[in-house]
Order: structure tokens, then C-alpha cells, then sequence
DNA sequence: ATCAGCATGTAAGGCGTTACATGATTCA
DNA sequence: TGAATCATGTAACGCCTTACATGCTGAT
């Protein structure tokens, strides 16, 4: 596996459960994952590609059905090892570019109504996203028990926490300002 | 300025209070403005002479005091302009990219005790940059008046609360686990 | 003497975004 | 007929990380 390619990992975690080809791949991003991952078809499919060389997937045939070509995507034994071990290494990147927060820094060098705009504007778009989760959480409540829905759910929970703090703090913010 | 790379707007923003040089630049990123920007020499030194090249800021003479030489830079009429300008953008990109909600997510590809001790680390890392963040807005609390203050005020608190609400977070996913 | 901190920069290489190219099927 | 969706891929280009190269000063 490619040393910084982290969509890798992601696509090998999709490929755990079923499989995928690079379009399904890229509505799964698209999904629950995306409030903290994304990633594009260009850059999905160079990495299907790369990994199937390093046997860490393997092409599916077609059971075409009529449509265009689909290519599946199935993880390998060596693909899922490379996912397991990446799993139990204790170290992970977690990093936040939040051009909110530049501005807001910098908030000085214009007027305060402009920073108040920009946190009124960052606070909606939270609470739209923030929407969307709720929708996933009350689905994945009903089947908690079900395969893997724990850590969906979990997932699900940190990004409504992490928003619903968002929202608090912007409250707080205006009011300072 | 370059259309994709932010750390132009980051440096415009430093410079917009005081001259600085690329190594005190790094200092600055490394300290409070670090939990939601990162930046390295070889990003930052080619962006100042880009932006020299651009007319967004300019070289000061070293006002040499012995040691190596220093290259001050000082932010031009037309950097304060394009920093505003960027300011009263309304759109921001906002990202995130959590290394360990994608272990949470994929959890089930390995065993519980595995997630629950990448939760457990994650905690222990978030619970080091909290006390950071605290000792930053004991600080700046105590001068909220001066300048621009509030504003480093507010981002600071912005990541103690987000931090704080990984935390409950967290605790209630081992529970659950 | 040697190490840490100050200080500037370059080079290689990888990764990702965006736009482009292509084409089938389904539905209004 | 045209738009939306399904579907795969390439190309250009830029940005960033990492490592390397260099050298001074001050403290131990």
C-alpha cells in the first residue's frame, strides 16, 4: 500500500464488507463518510488500479445485467490484512483545515460585521449538515444490533457531538462580538 | 495570490500585525493557530517569495543584531486588500480528516479491544492539546480588551469546546463497546 | 567541544483536485 | 429529444510533505 495514499485504507474498509466498483466506492464517500473523508474518481480509480497490482484487490467479471461496463471491485487476503494492521497501529492523523477558523483569526483585520457574517454563514451550513446526520442516526438506531451498525452509529454520534458543540460555540461567538 | 494554496492567506494574516520572518511564521503556526492549520518551511518560504514576486509583501532590510541572517517580511497596500477581500468571502471549505473515525467506522474488520484502545488513544491525545488550548485562553482572558484578542479568544475556545465534546464523546463510546 | 535553537532555502516525489473524454440507459 | 444517472478513466497542474544542505550563536 502506498505510503501516504489513505484512500487506500478507505477503500479497503469499504471492500470489508461487500464489493464495490470505483462508482459505488465514490457514493459511499459521498454518504455517511464524508463529513470526515472525501475523496474523488480521481483519485478512487488510480487507487483501485494501484492496489490491484500490489494484490491488495482483485477485478470481479461483469455480471453485467445491461448498462455500462461495471468493473467490482473484492479484497483479497492480503488486502485484508493490510486493512487489519493498519487498524491496530496507534498512531492516526487527525487534521482539521478550517478556513472558518483562519478568518476568525484574523478577524481583526476587517469589520466586525464581516466575522459576524462569516460564523452566521458556518453556522448554517452545520446545522444543515447537521440534519443530514440526525437522518442517519435515527436510521441506524432501529438496527443497532445489526453486523457492523455500532460503529456507524458511533460515527455518526462523534459528528452530531462535534456539530451540536459548533452550534453552541457560534451562539456564545455572536454574542461576544 | 495562488488559487488553491491557503497558507498565502494564513501568512497575509500574521503579517497583517507585525513583520515576521518565515521561521517566526512557522513559530506562529506551530503554537495557537496549530490545531486547525499546519505549515512547514517548504511551504512557507517559496510562498513568501511568490507572494514578494506578487506585490502582496515585501522584503525589510535585516536589522541585523549578530546571529545568521533574518528576512523580515512586511504586508503591502495590496496584501491587506486581498487578505480582505478573502475575509468577506462568504464561502470557507472546512475539513476533516480523521484518521480515527475511519478505525471507528471500519471497527469491524478487527477486534473490539482494538477500536476501544484507538478510542482510548485518541483521548489521551485530545485531553494533551485541551491543556494546551487551556493555558492559551487563561491567558488571553486576562487581556480580552487589548487589540485583536477577542478574536484569538474566540478561536480558542472554539477548540476547547469541540475538544471537550470529544471527550463526553468518548466516554460513551467505550460504555457502549 | 558539542548540542540546541535560530535561520533560509532547495529538491524529489507523491498526492489530490479539477476538468475533460466517452458512452450507455432510463425517464419525462 | 434531452437530461439525469450510471460508469470508467486520463491529463494537467498545483500543492504539500519530507528530507537534505548550510551555517551562525550561545549555553553547557
Amino acid at each position: 500500500m502506498a505510503k501516504d495514499r489513505k484512500i487506500d485504507v478507505v477503500i479497503l474498509g469499504l471492500l470489508s464488507h461487500e464489493d464495490l466498483t470505483g462508482y459505488d466506492i465514490k457514493k459511499r464517500l459521498d454518504g455517511a463518510i464524508g463529513f470526515f473523508w472525501k475523496g474523488s474518481f480521481g483519485n478512487i480509480y488510480p487507487a483501485l488500479t494501484a492496489m490491484e497490482k500490489e494484490g491488495l484487490v482483485s477485478k470481479k467479471k461483469d455480471s453485467k445485467t445491461g448498462g455500462r461496463e461495471r468493473i467490482p471491485y473484492h479484497i483479497t487476503r492480503r488486502g485484508t490484512e493490510t486493512l487489519k494492521s493498519w487498524l491496530q497501529e496507534e498512531q492516526a492523523s487527525n487534521e482539521l483545515r478550517y478556513e472558518t477558523l483562519l478568518k476568525l483569526f484574523f478577524g481583526g483585520a476587517t469589520d466586525r460585521s464581516v466575522t459576524i457574517r462569516n460564523i452566521q454563514a458556518f453556522e448554517e451550513d452545520v446545522k444543515r449538515n447537521l440534519a443530514v446526520l440526525n437522518m442517519y442516526r435515527d436510521n441506524l438506531e432501529k438496527r443497532l444490533d445489526e453486523d457492523d451498525h455500532i460503529f456507524y452509529y458511533l460515527t455518526v454520534t462523534f459528528g452530531i457531538d462535534t456539530y451540536e458543540a459548533y452550534i453552541k460555540w457560534c451562539t456564545k461567538a455572536k454574542k461576544l462580538l
